[in-house]
Order: structure tokens, then C-alpha cells, then sequence
DNA sequence: GTCTATACAGTGATAGAC
DNA sequence: GTCTATCACTGTATAGAC
């Protein structure tokens, strides 16, 4: 039942992760193009050879480091929508889990939420369309076909359901919020259920 | 009681228009770090030297683009604010005033909520934290003065209000939403604002 | 104010020893 | 697989004529 997966890709390597870590957290802090291969070479002690021997070129780079971040963000995901039956408590997992997350690891989520990968990853699909995006898209539908939402158009549902949680995220990895975004779930998560609960239920 | 002000910025000059409006267009295309200089000159027809004499630095063409963006969605909110008394009515403006311009403009809509300007203009505070947007929160805390919206943390009330309805945008200006959103607009507002309405009203 | 020609730095990427 | 040294080039910015 359990999925202890052992990183089938080749992501095990040390010098291959020093490389992601240091990536991730200059992406995420000055951005893609502020950083050049030598602050990478720096801030990872990886020399600019090996680099290029494990990546290919820079946009290799954050392709890995994107794909490894979308791999571990929809995995929490599948989890959530596998242990939850309905669609109210999936949404509301989802909201807790981006909530938590964005407090844990605020690099990452910085790089997944607030980046436009299309600017230096010209062959990614837009996030939009990418498969945990997806999947809160299918929260939604299941929703409204359970009942348990309004009827209405997908989309502008999980809009206005995921819309709000996801602008606090924003919000708060841009140093404007002050306190952690746990602290905001449960007023969060009601309004964002009221734009979208079915009041007939 | 109107405000024609002509232009108090020298924004009349014909090349510094021409060469704004090249950028903004190449800017929200392609993004601000794989636009050069001489990408704007061919578009523009505006040669290099007037541009750094009327910009001084590639920064600078940014920072007069984000002003005036800036100081135009400003002046279309505060008229919002203006003619409109209570607070749904305030909000609803926004939110139709944002739909109809992202699709009558949308390079200038996408320029302004769809980038990260803090990693070209280091200086600038972040969007957040300027005057459309804090006219936003501002509607929203009129409203639960007023009684129009239920109590709570203005900022968390904001982002349902509005986290929504910004999404929409967002999906438009990545070609996700397949009709033109003012379409979308009953259906998103009745939802946004339910997340946020006086229930006792 | 507008233009052309040019200087100069920094960057992505490679070669080749170990 | 890892490293150092180096290349080739793009892109910002300036000089100075008109």
C-alpha cells in the first residue's frame, strides 16, 4: 500500500543534489537569470565542470530542480486525494498542505508558485496544466459532481476555492503576512469553502 | 470635479512613447531578461543612444513602464472608489475593471500582475504594497466596517475577495480559459463574494 | 535629441588533464 | 566523475559626431 519508491530517477547522487540545493535557493532569491553558473559553482562547492557534466547546460538545471519539486509536490497530493474520500476534506488537506509547506520549505514553494518557468524553461507545459494542478482541478469536479459544490464551471470553481489560499501563499512568502499561514487556515479555509459549498446540501 | 492632468510626467515625448510601448510588448512576451537592448531599438525604430538618453539604463525603461502602468490602474480604481458608495458595489467595479482590461489589454494587465518585478527593479517596493492594491484591502475593510462583509483579518478577507477573480485572469493571460472573461464574470463574482458577504445582513 | 560605432564586462559553455 | 583554464560571444553602456 505503501510507496517507498527509491528515487528511480538519479537523484540519489550528493553532488547532483549539492548542485539542486544551492539552484534552488539562488532561483529563488534573486531569480533564474541573476544567477550565473559561477555563484552556483560557490554557494554549491561543486566545481563548474562536474556541473555541467551532470546538467548539460544552466536551463538543465532547473529542469531537474523543477521536475524533482513537481514530483514531490504531487505526490503529496495523490496521497491526499487517496487517503480522503470526499471532495471537501481533499480541498481543505490540499489548502493545509500548501500552507505547511510554504512554512517548511519556502524556497521551493517560492520556486513552484511565484516563477514564470515559460521565461527560461521554453518547452514546459504551463503549471496550470501540470499534474498536481491538475488533480485540484479533479478535486473540484468531483465536487460538483458529489454535490457537495454548487454546480458551475470547473475552472472558475477551483478558482475562486484555491484562489484565495493561494494568494495568502503569495503573500507571505513576499515577507507581507506576519505570522506562519497555519495560523490563517481555519478563517482561510472558510471563506474559500463558502464561495463554493453547495448551500442546498 | 473632473481631472484631465496633462500628463505631469514628461511621458507626451513620441520616441520615449514608441519605445515604452515596444517594451512593454517585448517585456511580457518574452520577459525582461531575454529582451535586449537592440530588441527594443528594431521594434521601437528608436536607435539606441535616444533610448539611453531618455532612459539612462535598461532598468530605467522598466521602472518608467511600471510607473505608468502603475499610475493608470491607480487613477481607474480610484474613480471605482469615487463614484461608488458601498463596498460590494467598489469590489464588483474592480473586479470588472480588471476583466475587461486584461482583455483590452493585456501585455500592460500581464506586465503589471504576472511578474516578478523585484528581480529587475530591485528597488521598487513589491506590487502589494502599492496604491491599487492597498485600495483593494481598503474596500475590503470599509466593508466590514460598514457591516457589507463579515468580520475578520482584512488581509485574509482580501485574498478571498480578490484571490479568486485574479486567478481568472492569471488562466486568461496564459491562454488557459477559452472565452474572453468578462463571460466569467456573474459566475466568478457570485462565488468571490459569497466567501466574504455579512451572512446576518 | 538623435544617431553610429565601439568599448568592455560578464556569461554560458568547452577542452582536456587527472 | 571531478577539476582548472580558457574560449567565444552576447549584451549593456558610452563616446562623440551631427
Amino acid at each position: 500500500m505503501s510507496h517507498p519508491v527509491p528515487d528511480l530517477t538519479q537523484a540519489a547522487s550528493p553532488t547532483r543534489r549539492r548542485v539542486l540545493d544551492a539552484a534552488l535557493a539562488l532561483f529563488s532569491e534573486q531569480g533564474y537569470f541573476n544567477t550565473a553558473i559561477p555563484h552556483i559553482v560557490k554557494r554549491s562547492g561543486v566545481s563548474i565542470g562536474s556541473i555541467y557534466h551532470h546538467f548539460g547546460d544552466k536551463q538543465g538545471i532547473a529542469r531537474a530542480l523543477y521536475a524533482d519539486l513537481l514530483e514531490g509536490m504531487d505526490g503529496a497530493l495523490a496521497a491526499i486525494c487517496h487517503q480522503i474520500p470526499d471532495a471537501r476534506g481533499q480541498a481543505l488537506a490540499v489548502v493545509e498542505y500548501l500552507f505547511e509547506q510554504a512554512e517548511r520549505a519556502p524556497l521551493a514553494t517560492a520556486f513552484m508558485l511565484s516563477t514564470r518557468h515559460r521565461e527560461f524553461l521554453p518547452d514546459e507545459p504551463p503549471i496550470c496544466s501540470s499534474q498536481p494542478f491538475n488533480r485540484m482541478r479533479d478535486i473540484v469536479s468531483r465536487g460538483i459532481a458529489r454535490g457537495e459544490m454548487h454546480d458551475g464551471d470547473p475552472a472558475v470553481l477551483a478558482a475562486a476555492l484555491f484562489g484565495g489560499p493561494l494568494r495568502l501563499v503569495q503573500l507571505r512568502l513576499d515577507h507581507i503576512l506576519p505570522r506562519p499561514l497555519p495560523t490563517y487556515l481555519v478563517e482561510a479555509w472558510e471563506a474559500a469553502w463558502l464561495a463554493v459549498c453547495n448551500t442546498r446540501g
